[in-house]
RNA sequence: GCCGACUUAGCUCAGUGGUAGAGCACUCGCUUCACACGCGAUAGGUCACAAGUUCAAGUCUUGUAGUCGGCACCA
């Protein structure tokens, strides 16, 4: 067969997928065992506006593993995808292409046909991110793939909301909320982040009391909130402005007159101790309001513009403007006391960055006391969900939901799910799940519903249940969109794979809407992935512009390397980013790609042959009863079902660094390094039996990547000899022949054999050793060299057994084994386990002082041992307290470097 | 302010109380018939610092320093 001398991605990349997809492999259905057990995960929905960027692929790499495994371990495995509808982003997104392309505002065209406008975006554009996660090849099932806007899932959303507020846990209600007056939409706790403000300022103004007796000086950060100040507060035990509490102040600028309060959430010791309250402009002071029976005077509009409460000079001026303006005037009023510099945090909108304003408004809240409860019960009773690594994302979790207040769950949007409340004339609300429903409340026709729409997360947070048919339409579960069982078998999920900054956005709220209407929680474990980083250790961002696009990595490296690459990296730790480990994994993928291309050229007449060569190749037990390669053989198979075993250990844990390591070490150095080196002469001889087992042991190899490197090991099993659908898990026995459903190995203890990787260490060492010699003493490649060996009967009789292998790969020409050594000075030395010394005979070509040197080397290092293990050993505590084995295991050491170092000793000895 | 994580080879990172590990880079040698994206052989460590527990600490405890993160407050 003619093969390309080295791996091309790209070509793999594009053969494999659509065939998988078309033949239905990544589906459920094509499990054919009916008690087959359920696996399953949703894909954390991307932002429909979205592109791909390394968070997504390292969690969709972790998910693809975690299902390509479970599928081949016979699972009836389901991979959900689809998108979120990302209501601001997407509003955005539309409202700017709106402009461009017709110069209007979404406001000019109305909300029927804006909402039109997203949708045809949605329809051309929406499905970058899902060519993407094709690109990755990812194993979802697009037959149930999702979009949190669709029918469906809407009608799960108005059926949450409409029990949510009929068991009162849903309020509309005035609050102080986060406005954002750029987006012009309030917004979630959630969806705030502090930012330091540099060049903050406190200003120090004076209000005269209205007798004009005296003067308080308060100190704000936000001067033009003073134009809706109703009191202003000092501490009760306060002695400074005891006299004080109870006058009234003549508020400047306004001509209002406001009360000095006392209340105990001044501190005394901040600023000037009085507090100037604005109820409706900060979240403090409208509690504070609240208990003092306090005015809430509005003095601002929807875009931070200040409103006609806040006097004629100000009104329609926007808030930093009037900010300097307030100063100004206080300064010509000669109250202005002083402006100090003062650093501080304020809210930004996460998305667009402007600053939040505290605004008064009348919004739409769920209460959270009750779903928070079973939510924390979850986890103390069941530890569910079950993080890893589990600190400190539990702690985190749990605190978080301890404090946990309402949501604001409304949006001043028109991209999402609008919210199923009416109103009728007088303004009564009727909540209901259709507009008749609410009509048939309401008695009436004429009803408008309310415009606002819902958070985004609040679809998500139904995610888990609302993609698998909860609530769904009886028709759409007879056109097979969903299925009726769907919930059925695959809720709870297994697993989520998320990154952590958006635990208490989503996985909490899916926790707890999960357990609240379906009874039961969403998923056992969470895995929380690190953030990749950029090669400085700096987090990725637009802004910054260091990202670093997978799409680019995956034209480069191949989508295989970056597979391995991510999954490489230890379970929910950052990682720097660096191409050369990208590099790595595509050299280890030329790498199996060459190892087949040998065990393919010398292949005539050979097979792969299932397990029966595996289990033949073990019965023939030690080298003197088995033919004279047993020894390589035995060893890799025990090589084999070790590093299956841990593989499906290290998975089981999701400790998906280990299994790469461990594949990674198992295929280069073992595999490629050892065994192949060892059958080179019986393959290349057309030792068919040889050539089949090697191809075996190949086959079930790129079994055990194919869920870490899905293109090349099916490009690779594809072209191997014997492979057939009788290789497949017998849940997939008559679907068409991929490696993606073949059955994983999971490993077989009875195939390990201790005995024959103790051998072939001796045998690994001997080599290593004679090779040292040869680069140490600038041996030619060609030249060839004899190797005389001291040993004890059973090792004599191991490199007996291999004593082609040894000669070929230490270019040796003989071997002289025998009880002790009997050899020229001019021979250079080395000591092994267990007592065995060899000398290689070197005439003309030894340099003395370079042996000299290298045997005083190896003495040297024993010593640093030794000298350690004598410590320990004449250490009473230590030989009394330790566990014993632990004791003899030193002191054989001991004596064995004793014995070596004896030896090194009379080699050099004999050199002088 | 509260909570937490991290600090291991030049770099990026694994590490489960019992001899300190990998990849890349570095040094030396090799056009050896799968692969130079390769092969072979080396070198490289005060496991941040200090104390404690233990026969034994990179690992457990406490403290210190530095780096980073989350939450809260901010008149």
């Amino acid at each position: 067969m003619e093969i390309a001398k080295a791996y091309d991605p790209t070509q793999a990349e594009e053969h494999h997928y659509a065939r998988w997809e078309a033949s239905g492999c990544f589906t459920p259905e094509i499990n054919q065992d009916e008690d087959a057990e359920a696996f399953s995960i949703v894909i954390p929905p991307p932002n429909v506006t979205g592109t791909l960027h390394m968070g997504h692929a390292l969690q969709h790499t972790l998910m693809d593993v975690l299902t390509r495994w479970k599928r081949m371990l016979g699972y009836r495995t389901l991979f959900l995808v689809g998108v979120d509808h990302a209501g601001i982003s997407t509003q955005l997104m539309v409202t700017r292409q709106l402009k461009k392309d017709e110069h209007k505002t979404p406001q000019e065209i109305g909300r029927e046909a804006f909402t039109e406008k997203v949708w045809e975006w949605k329809n051309k554009y929406g499905g970058e991110i899902t060519r993407q996660i094709r690109r990755e090849g990812l194993s979802v099932d697009w037959t149930r793939e999702r979009f949190t806007m669709e029918e469906n899932l809407s009608r799960a959303v108005r059926e949450v909301f409409v029990r949510l507020y009929e068991e009162g846990w849903i309020y509309r209600g005035t609050r102080i909320v986060n406005w954002c007056p750029r987006d012009k939409t309030v917004l979630s706790d959630l969806e705030v982040k502090e930012e330091k403000v540099k060049d903050g300022k406190l200003y120090y103004l004076k209000y005269p009391t209205s007798d004009g007796s005296a003067m308080v000086t308060v100190a704000t950060t936000r001067p033009e909130t003073m134009l809706g100040d109703t009191a202003v507060a000092v501490h009760p035990e306060d002695m400074r402005y005891a006299k004080l509490v109870g006058k009234s102040l003549a508020l400047p600028l306004t001509g209002r007159e406001i009360p000095v309060i006392a209340d105990s959430y001044v501190e005394t010791e901040f600023g000037t101790g009085a507090v100037k309250i604005t109820p409706a402009h900060d979240s403090n002071d409208w509690e504070i309001g609240e208990r003092h029976g306090l005015e809430k005077l509005v003095v601002m509009n929807d875009d931070a513009t200040m409103n006609a409460a806040a006097g004629e000079g100000f009104a329609g001026m926007d808030r930093f403007e009037a900010r300097a303006k307030v100063v100004e005037e206080f300064e010509k009023l000669g109250l202005l006391e002083k402006v100090e510099d003062y650093e501080i945090t304020l809210p930004h909108c996460e998305r667009c960055k402007t600053i939040i304003e505290p605004l008064l408004s009348e919004q739409w809240f769920v209460k959270m006391e009750e779903m928070r409860d079973m939510a924390l019960k979850l986890m103390r009773e069941d530890n569910i969900p079950h993080f890893f690594p589990e600190i400190p994302h539990k702690k985190v979790y749990t605190t978080w939901l301890e404090n946990l207040r309402d949501w604001t769950i409304s949006r001043q949007l028109w991209w999402g799910h609008q919210i199923p409340a009416w109103y009728d004339g007088d303004g009564n609300v009727f909540v209901a799940r259709t507009k008749e429903e609410a009509a048939e409340k309401a008695g009436t026709e004429s009803l408008t519903q309310d415009p606002d729409v819902l958070d985004t997360w609040f679809s998500s947070a139904l995610w888990p249940f609302s993609t698998l048919g909860w609530q769904s339409e009886p028709g759409a579960v007879a056109t097979g969109v969903f299925n009726s069982t769907d919930l059925e078998t695959f809720y709870p999920t297994n697993v989520l794979v998320t990154g952590r900054d958006i635990i208490f956005l989503w996985v909490s709220r899916m926790v707890m809407s999960g357990l609240k209407f379906v009874g039961e929680k969403p998923f056992d474990d969470v895995i929380i992935h690190g953030t990749v980083l950029d090669k400085n250790g700096q987090r990725m961002s637009k802004t910054k512009n260091n990202g670093i696009d997978p799409l680019g990595v995956f034209e480069k490296y191949g989508v295989d390397a970056t597979r391995m690459t991510l999954a490489g990296s230890a379970t929910g730790v950052d990682f720097a980013w660096r191409d050369e480990r990208v590099e790595s994994f595509r050299n280890f993928a030329n790498k199996i790609w060459n190892a087949t291309r040998f065990a393919l050229m010398n292949s005539e007449g050979a097979t792969v042959r299932s397990d029966s060569l595996l289990q033949q190749a073990s019965a023939g037990g030690p080298p003197e009863g088995g033919t004279p390669n047993a020894l390589a053989d035995r060893w890799i198979i025990s090589r084999l079902n070790k590093t299956a075993k841990a593989v499906n250990r290290a998975l089981e844990t999701y400790q998906f660094h280990e299994a790469v390591q461990l594949l990674y070490h198992f295929i280069w150095d073992d595999f490629c390094d050892w065994y192949i080196e060892l059958k080179k002469d019986e393959i290349t001889a057309g030792d068919v039996e040889a050539s089949s087992r090697i191809l075996t042991i190949l086959e079930q190899a790129l079994r055990l990547l194919h869920p870490f490197m899905p293109f090349l090991t099916e490009e690779l099993w594809q072209k191997l000899p014997g492979i057939s659908n009788s290789m497949h898990n017998a849940a997939y026995s008559s679907a068409d022949q991929t490696i993606m459903l073949t059955t994983f190995p999971t490993g077989d203890g009875s195939l390990i054999d201790e005995a024959a990787e103790t051998e072939m260490q001796s045998v690994t060492e001997l080599i290593t050793k004679v090779r040292n010699i040869r680069a140490e003493m600038n041996i030619k490649p060609g030249d060839k060299l004899g190797i005389h060996i001291a040993a004890d009967g059973s090792t004599q009789r191991v490199f007996a057994a291999s004593e082609e292998q040894i000669k070929k790969l230490a270019r040796a020409d003989k071997i002289i084994l025998a009880d002790s050594l009997d050899v020229p000075r001019a021979s250079a030395r080395a000591v092994l386990t267990g007592n065995a010394e060899i000398a290689v005979p070197l005439e003309g070509l030894i340099d003395f002082e370079k042996e000299r040197a290298r045997l005083q080397g190896q003495i040297e290092k024993l010593d640093v041992e030794v000298q350690r293990l004598n410590a320990q050993l004449s250490n009473a505590n230590f030989v009394e307290k330790a566990p014993k084995e632990k004791v003899d295991g030193l002191r054989e050491r001991q004596v064995e470097i004793e014995g070596q170092t004896r030896t090194l000793n009379q080699n050099l000895e004999a050199l002088n």
